[in-house]
Parts: C-alpha cells; sequence; structure tokens
DNA sequence: TTGTAGGCTTGTTGCCGACAA
DNA sequence: TTGTCGGCAACAAGCCTACAA
C-alpha cells in the first residue's frame, strides 16, 4: 500500500507575492495582463531554452514550415514562479493560437500589459565579503535602513528590535535589527548567518528588502549570475527540448489548442511572449530605416533603469531559412563606445568598443 | 569583450568510472553494447519522462501515427554520467533507426548487452542517525571494513590510517580509519562529516566502497528516494518534453537519423532502451500465455537481487489507442502476497496483498 | 557612511569510551 | 557487533568596537 502523506503537495499552486516577484525579477520585466492577446516568438523561446541548456541549436531541428516566426495568441493564465532551489523567478503562461477570424477583433484598451511597477519602500544590496562571512552580519545602509525598516525606539540603549521578513516561498526569516557601533549603523545580526547559508548566498549576490502598504516586509534575492551553474538537464536532450517547443507550438496552432511555457526573464536574453497592441504599435505604426536612432533600456547594477541611443544599421530576417519574415531581432542596431552593460543577470559585461545587437521594434 | 575563462568546460566528456556508475545504479541496470543494436520504446521514454517531472501524460498530446511503438536502432553512443548536483548516476545514448533494409543483417553475436557485473570486493551501508549527526563519524561495519579497506598496523595503538576515496566526479575524499573504542569497532572520523555535508547525505541514504582491481577506493551514493525531490523543470512544460521526445523519435525515424536519449535508471521504472537480440529472443522465440509463471527480479536492500513468480493474468496492448501491437508492458503478471518489494529507488513499498503489474516479456 | 579586522564570548563540532540493544 | 549517549576539548561562529577608505 503507498501512503501519500496529507500535507505533502506537489505541483501545489499557490499565489506568489506580485510585487516580490518583480522585484526580484527586474524594472525591465513586463509580463502581459491575463485574458489579453498576445505574440508569442518560436524564435525567442528557442532562445531561451537555448540559454537554459546551454546548447546551442543545430542543424539536427527540423523544420516546422506550417509553425509561423509569430503565434497570434489569448493569453488563458499567467502564474508567477520561483524555482525551489535557487530561488529563480520564472513564470508559466498558458496560450491558445487564435484563429485568423479571431484575430479581426478589436483590440481591448487593458492589452499593453502590466509594465513592472517596482516598489517604492524597497531598498536592493549587493552582498560584500563581510556580509557574507560568518564573521559577522549584515550591514544595512543607512537611507535603506530609514526608509524600509520599521523606526527602532531610541530610548533603548542600544536601540534593537525584531525584523520578520516573508520570501517568495512565504517563508518567514528574522532578524535581529540593531543600531550600534561607533560610528553608529544598522546591522542584522542574530538570524542573518542562517539566512545567508540557507539561501547559499555568496559576495556578489543581492538581497532585496520591500516594506509594503499592508505593513509587511518582503525579502528577496538576486544572485551574481554564475555561468556554470547551468546544467544539462538529463530529462531530455536539448535537441528534444527544442523540437518539443516547436512541435508543441505547431500542433496548438494547428489544432487552435492551449499550449504551456515558461519565462524565465533571468536565463533569457528577451521576452518572447508580447502583448499584442505593444507589437502591432511597433511593427505597423512605426517607420524604421536604416541610419534612425534607436532606444534601448538597461538595468544597471543598482536595479534601476538606463536609456542608450543607437544607431539602425540593418532590418531584415535574422534566419531568412528557417524563419522568414520575422520580426524577431529584425532590426540591427549599433551603440557607441564605453557603454558599460548590466545585464539583467547582474553579468555586467564592459563594451570597451562599439557593438552591435539585434532587437526587436518592440522591444521596450 | 566577453571572456571564456580557459578552464572552464561545460559539458566536457570524461569518461566515468564504469565498476562505480553500475555499482551505484544497481544490480539490475544494464546497458547495451556500443555499436549493437537496441530496440527502442517512446512508451518508455515517455514514462521516464512522466516520472521525471512528477506529471502524468494527459490528451494534449498530438498522436505520431508514423511513429511505431518500437523503433530498431543502432547504438552509436553510450556514455556514463553523473548529475553534478546529486550525484544521480544516468547515461546518455545517441540512437538511428535503421531502415528495413538494414534491420535484415543477422544479428552479432555480442550484441546481448554488457550486464551490471557488481564488483566483488565492495560494501553498501544505509547510514544510521549517528552516522549522519555532527557529533561523531560514520560506524564501519567490521566485516565491511576487514574486506575493502587496507589492512590497519596493528602495532600502532590504537590503529590507523588515512583512506583516500574517489568519488563518480573522481573528487579525492580522504578519510581517517581508525580501530577503536570498547568494544574495539572501525570508525571512519576526521573527513567523514566533510563529505556528508557536501554530499548533503541524510539518514536513510547510503554509501558503497569499491576496492577494485587497482587498489584504489572507489566511492558512490545511492540516496533514499525522497519523493518530493523532483522540481517542475521551469525550462520546458511536461507536455512540450513530451511532445519533444515524440516527435525527436519521429523526426529520427522519418530521416534516418541520429537522435539522442537520457536513462536515467533510479527514475524511469523500466528500461527502454533493449538489446535488439534480446527483444527478438523473448518475443519470437517465447510461447506466452495467461496461467504461465513469470519470473521477475527485484533489488533488495543490500543490493542483491531475489527472484520473484508470478502469474500471467493477461497479454495484450497496455495503450490500444495510442500504442497498437505494442510489446511495452504488453504482459499482466499476478504476484502473490507478503511480497516486500525493495524497488531501485530504496523506496521500498510492501506489498501486503495481491499486486498485479505491466511487465515486458524480455524484463530482464 | 560603511567595509574589514581584531578582541573576546559562546555555541557547535568532533573525538573518545561507556553502555546497551 | 554496532547505534546512541555523556564527557570533554578544540574550533568556528558571532557580537562587539576600532580604524580607515
Amino acid at each position: 500500500m503507498i501512503t501519500i502523506v496529507g500535507e505533502l503537495v506537489i505541483g501545489e499552486k499557490r499565489c506568489l507575492n506580485s510585487e516580490l516577484w518583480h522585484a526580484c525579477a527586474g524594472p525591465l520585466v513586463c509580463l502581459p495582463t491575463l485574458g489579453s492577446r498576445v505574440v508569442y516568438f518560436p524564435q525567442g523561446h528557442s532562445e531561451q531554452v537555448a540559454a537554459s541548456t546551454n546548447k546551442e541549436i543545430d542543424g539536427h531541428i527540423p523544420n516546422y514550415p506550417s509553425l509561423p516566426p509569430q503565434l497570434i495568441c489569448q493569453l488563458h493564465n499567467v502564474t508567477m514562479h520561483a524555482d525551489v532551489e535557487t530561488d529563480e523567478v520564472y513564470a508559466q503562461m498558458t496560450l491558445q493560437p487564435l484563429t485568423p477570424q479571431e484575430q479581426k477583433d478589436t483590440y481591448l484598451p487593458a492589452e499593453m500589459g502590466i509594465s513592472s511597477k517596482q516598489p517604492t519602500n524597497y531598498f536592493c544590496k549587493t552582498l560584500t565579503a563581510s556580509d557574507t562571512s560568518t564573521h559577522g552580519g549584515f550591514s544595512v545602509p543607512r537611507r535603506a535602513a530609514e526608509k524600509v525598516f520599521p523606526p527602532l525606539d531610541f530610548s533603548q540603549q542600544p536601540p534593537a528590535q525584531e525584523l520578520i521578513a516573508r520570501d517568495l516561498h512565504d517563508v518567514e526569516w528574522k532578524f535581529r535589527h540593531i543600531f550600534r557601533g561607533q560610528p553608529k549603523r544598522h546591522l542584522l545580526t542574530t538570524g542573518w548567518s542562517v539566512f545567508v547559508s540557507a539561501k547559499r548566498l555568496v559576495a556578489g549576490d543581492s538581497v532585496l528588502f520591500i516594506w509594503n502598504e499592508k505593513n509587511q516586509l518582503l525579502l528577496g534575492i538576486r544572485r551574481a549570475s554564475r555561468p556554470q551553474t547551468v546544467m544539462p538537464s538529463s530529462v531530455l536532450s536539448s535537441d528534444s527540448m527544442h523540437i518539443g517547443l516547436l512541435a508543441a507550438a505547431a500542433h496548438a496552432a494547428a489544432t487552435n489548442s492551449r499550449f504551456t511555457i515558461f519565462y524565465n526573464p533571468r536565463a533569457s536574453p528577451s521576452e518572447f511572449v508580447i502583448p499584442l497592441s505593444k507589437y502591432a504599435k511597433a511593427v505597423y505604426h512605426t517607420r524604421v530605416s536604416v541610419g534612425m536612432r534607436f532606444r534601448m533600456l538597461f538595468e544597471t547594477e543598482e536595479s534601476s533603469v538606463r536609456r542608450y541611443m543607437g544607431t539602425i544599421t540593418g532590418i531584415g530576417d535574422l534566419d531568412p531559412v528557417r524563419w522568414p519574415n520575422s520580426h524577431w531581432r529584425s532590426v540591427k542596431v549599433r551603440y557607441s563606445c564605453y557603454v558599460i552593460v548590466s545585464a539583467l543577470c547582474n553579468d555586467h559585461f564592459s563594451v570597451t568598443n562599439d557593438f552591435s545587437v539585434y532587437v526587436m521594434l518592440f522591444q521596450h
């Protein structure tokens, strides 16, 4: 007799805190609205799978001539998730390709997607060697502590309190918050090292605290990207995964049935599910030509947004053989020198010369 | 400029120690010979993916009428692997479906597959609470220590030596082996707790030491199955994985090109790549009928093999709609009461009543 | 303002035999 | 024969201030 323990629920769908999810995902990540129409790019999905499996696509992947480079879909489900092991944020979406008839319906106003409204009362700090060593606690930046932590009772000597913060999995973490030292400073002492070792944080990773409207303290992490952490999956070969993504989309398109995808903002170079209205506006109502200036947004190390201007140097298919007439990375843009790019994954590579990238018209 | 560190090689193919791999995989696991012809069962592969993603197949998966329930293939590559995080053993195989013409060639003699010859000088112990606590070391069963560890110098008081053992990743682990206490016993002290915490072993997991012909000490682990450790992959939906496996096999069959699969003996209920000669012998040269006795092999907790006799109660298609004329689990066998089954994964579930299973004719 | 280091206290790890299952 | 415990010693964790960047 096989006994299933009552409390153990595998694959249970809980509602993650949206504010914390978006804060961990970064300011550039935006999820389409539930029920809206979106454009799905198999090419972009393919890029994400390639990034996740650490394997380029090679010639063994069959063509799916019946699968267009962009599918207009109804978004039936969006759920936010976080990896149980690493806390990495990702989203699950259920898409249903629309018939040409259904596509003709006029756009609804609320289809632009919910931009990631970063919370106001929050701070994000990249951990130092001292923060992560077993020797001491966490040094809280002064303005951050004053803005997002509840005020201390300064009649006590030294002023101290217990903070309780919840992470993405709704797990409580308790910290002793104390204001002491010469000069005086805010510190998290007792409880901090338990958190660091439980989350396996190292110097360079970031933690982020949010004080929300309900007077709750939320706690998220953003890992510095360590390239070697991407492992082979051992479940399915990367070729089969690529074929699976294409075949699943092709089958759903042929039968107008639903299919499910995962969007992993930190693994993927670009969003591959875009609000239809945003796509239509960019593709049908924007004139682009070689020589035009093109704006791009990047996330800085302090997780704010910076604009960079580039020049369009080419327009056309990225992969004319497999994906003719695709709007995926159809615009080639050159950016000028000394741009320090801090990509989403915190892997800040510095570009000291000119560099060119293939981007989408509808990218940010 | 993106710099790739020279030493860091991702996905490098090293030759794993075959003896240790087989010992960790268990006595029932057997890999087909390189270059031989094998039979591949998409159904079985599907079962493994379902077990790995913890998700049953549902109706969303399209049929692949062009894909037969068994594909005769040439085995172009077999490599043994171990998960970097968990040490879980798995194998990667490259298969090429054969044309009807190629299938007609006569069998070669060496196509029966290399059975997992368990090493003679080895022992396997399931860890106790004391073994895994931080309070002490590892208590070595006396006969085990005398059989597989190098002899101690009993002129010392107490007799002690340093043991160096290599794991599946060729990482060295050093232990102080001492013979002390009242009554006298063999213990591993210094170095043991580092190993336990590095491998994240808990009471119930097993360790296994081999003393091979080259006078090397090998060290493997077998985890007690903890069902909740199976996580959603967040790379590809389980539906897409199922479609991918079928589409990859169908594409390879249609074009007679190679495809790659992973075989995970501890996740999968059954082997789905079988030597052709074994398959042919069982399917074409064995008469079976309802009422006949049928032998099955099971792995015991001490990782030896036990035989159980059952009675065939049915013969026919497991899934007549999707997979007509399949030899995958086409035989229904009933086993009698009080069989204590210890499956490969150490999850020993006791069966106190009769139970029936669907098996393959060519199963062990 | 805040990262790191030195001093000092306290809690945990880890080696030992005793004892009992 | 071997699992667990109490004793004890060594060590690391963790709280504090000092100092300098």
